[in-house]
DNA sequence: CGACCTTGGTAAATCGTTGCACCACACCCG
DNA sequence: CGGGTGTGGTGCAACGATTTACCAAGGTCG
């Protein structure tokens, strides 16, 4: 079979012996077509593999049923536990999810976005970049996109949003590890200044101010299992007097307690760690890790029902949804040694 | 602005005051249109945020320039590298990738497949789940999308093929601990009776052979570290007399070494671990993981390559490309105990 | 029996681009 | 001055579907 080209529906409709339009009709069930004529117009497609363009259906129609997700970076665990949600949601109501990793490179970004607006998606959910160029949301707006920002927020009241309460959550953290006895807390992970990481530096230093404890130590890493493995590590010759940390994330604390068990320290008992997500992975681990859950793939559900809801009316004003994550204690953290 | 409408390129040309075949050339750089016009152009569209349909354009042009990338799993680390990769060498050549997450699930990945034939993107890199029904790869065959399958073959001679030598990998590494002197191997990891996995047990069951091993002991688990922590422990409960494990995976591979860790074993002095992959971690982890490396970035390239090279041709036979894995020794393996 | 409805189907306009044929104009040259 | 040769631009027919308005035939009913 050289290069066969591709069936149209002129070809569907003629073998069936119908016109284009009876066509058309027979196979999306519309319209007033007889069961007979439709059955024939059915079997000729199936039998020249026939399967619709879209491009053509959707710029007719002015519908698409495919979704974007602009992430950024899709080998974090979290991300793709969101995917999950989402994707189940929204499969679930007949659209379909496309994954655009930017690897949070603002320009790789700034070119998936606009091969999505090309396009003519249906509907973006969006993770923005650190450094996202600010006539980005406006080139988004201009198309009437419908626009689900998640975790870091672009230009505010642009578009909607589903976040979560960064600073409650490391206050809640911290109030945790303070109330435990703990008073040398160091802040784990993160890097540069977007927003989430700033929220949970604050949340954080403001337990530490309630319970005394002086200025927050920051020290920043990638994000990562072996990142967070050898910021620890640093940590613990730089600071040895540390006896509990504030991650910025699962992977980075899943990391810590590998830098302390490496160490001949125990996780939860010479070193409290805390960490940030909920990935499947934390509850697993050995020393399972105590962390600020927040429940990732029910979270992306709720970041689809946001879009949908967009995309069923999208005249309303956007709205800005906040998640409360939840301290769930396990074996990482415990009493201050001593 | 109340759910603003697309600009288009109408707008275009009649706010710059030309035609709408002037507008397109201008915009695209194409026909003989003076510099004076063009800036016109180019400065109305701009004004008005306008991005061209590619909808409409690819369908009139017959082009498209983006990628699908149905793949099993993303939450894997490998597959997330194999992705880095490439992505980098498309978008290098003006194209765009967009993954669909299978999620070893075939049904959805028969959704996405569908999908991505209505959709009439340019091509298709594909992972191939387990039970893939017969009629799929018929399907894209009669729509003549470019398409390359990675790891796991779909019907044989059907289209281009980009995977790994799994027998020889395994055997090679097998080899490798039966010259250490191990005597009792087993393989560790990877469920059902998918082909890459035969293949490489009966790499394995090779090698076995050869040192006169006997049968392989097959300890099959999901993939995952968490996954194969729990399958090592119990096989180290169920054949204490095992000195070595052969991983269908690095995760598998680390999630063994956690295993015996927690069991007081240290990995490459009392048990012997290899892994398959190659993955960053693996080379970062304590104690580092001696591997069969397939540098999952540079697979990616070599699988962008030969879609960029199906597309330019698309009359050419198909071909297989096959490449070997190479043996990269660490501290996860030494000579038998005593 | 003629008006009216119902059923089943068709022709034509349309979506937003691109590619091609063609045109108007100016210029140069034998 | 007629004819070739550029230059810059325009009009129109595609691309492959959907949607709308309309039509033909047959049945019903006052």
């Amino acid at each position: 079979m050289p290069a066969s080209k591709r069936p149209k529906l002129e070809t569907v409709a003629r073998r069936a012996g119908v016109s284009l339009s009876t066509a058309s009709q027979a196979l999306r069930g519309a319209g007033r077509i007889s069961e007979r004529t439709r059955e024939r117009v059915l079997k000729a497609a199936g039998e020249l593999h026939y399967v619709p363009d879209s491009r053509a259906a959707d710029m007719r129609s002015g519908q698409n049923r495919e979704i974007g997700f602009v992430i950024n970076r899709i080998s974090n665990p979290f991300n793709a536990e969101v995917i999950s949600g989402v994707s189940d949601l929204l499969e679930a109501e007949g659209y379909l999810v496309s994954i655009l990793d930017a690897r949070d490179d603002p320009r790789r970004q700034q070119r998936h976005l606009e091969s999505f607006i090309r396009n003519g998606r249906g509907g973006l959910l969006w993770v923005p970049a650190d450094e996202t160029p600010s006539e980005l949301p406006g080139l988004l707006r201009a198309h009437g996109t419908p626009t689900v920002t998640f975790l870091r927020r672009s230009t505010a009241g642009a578009f909607d949003h589903v976040g979560i309460r960064n600073a409650e959550a490391t206050q809640i953290a911290t109030d945790h590890l303070a109330r435990l006895g703990h008073r040398h807390i160091a802040y784990l992970g993160g890097t540069g200044a977007n927003q989430v990481r700033r929220d949970r530096i604050s949340g954080h230093a403001a337990a530490l101010e309630e319970h005394g404890l002086g200025q927050p130590l920051v020290w920043p890493c990638e994000d990562g299992r072996m990142a967070g493995r050898d910021a620890m590590s640093q940590l613990l010759d730089a600071r040895p007097e540390t006896t509990a940390v504030m991650c910025n994330g699962d992977m980075v604390a899943l990391g810590a307690c590998l830098a302390l068990t490496q160490a001949g320290l125990v996780p939860g008992r010479d070193v409290s760690v805390v960490g940030f997500d909920g990935i499947r992975e934390a509850a697993m681990a050995a020393p399972a890790l105590t962390t600020m859950e927040v429940s990732p793939y029910e979270l992306g559900q709720g970041l689809a029902r946001v879009l949908l809801e967009r995309i069923r009316s999208p005249g309303r004003p956007t709205a800005v949804t906040e998640v409360s994550a939840k301290l769930v204690v396990r074996d990482s953290t415990g009493p201050v040694p001593g």
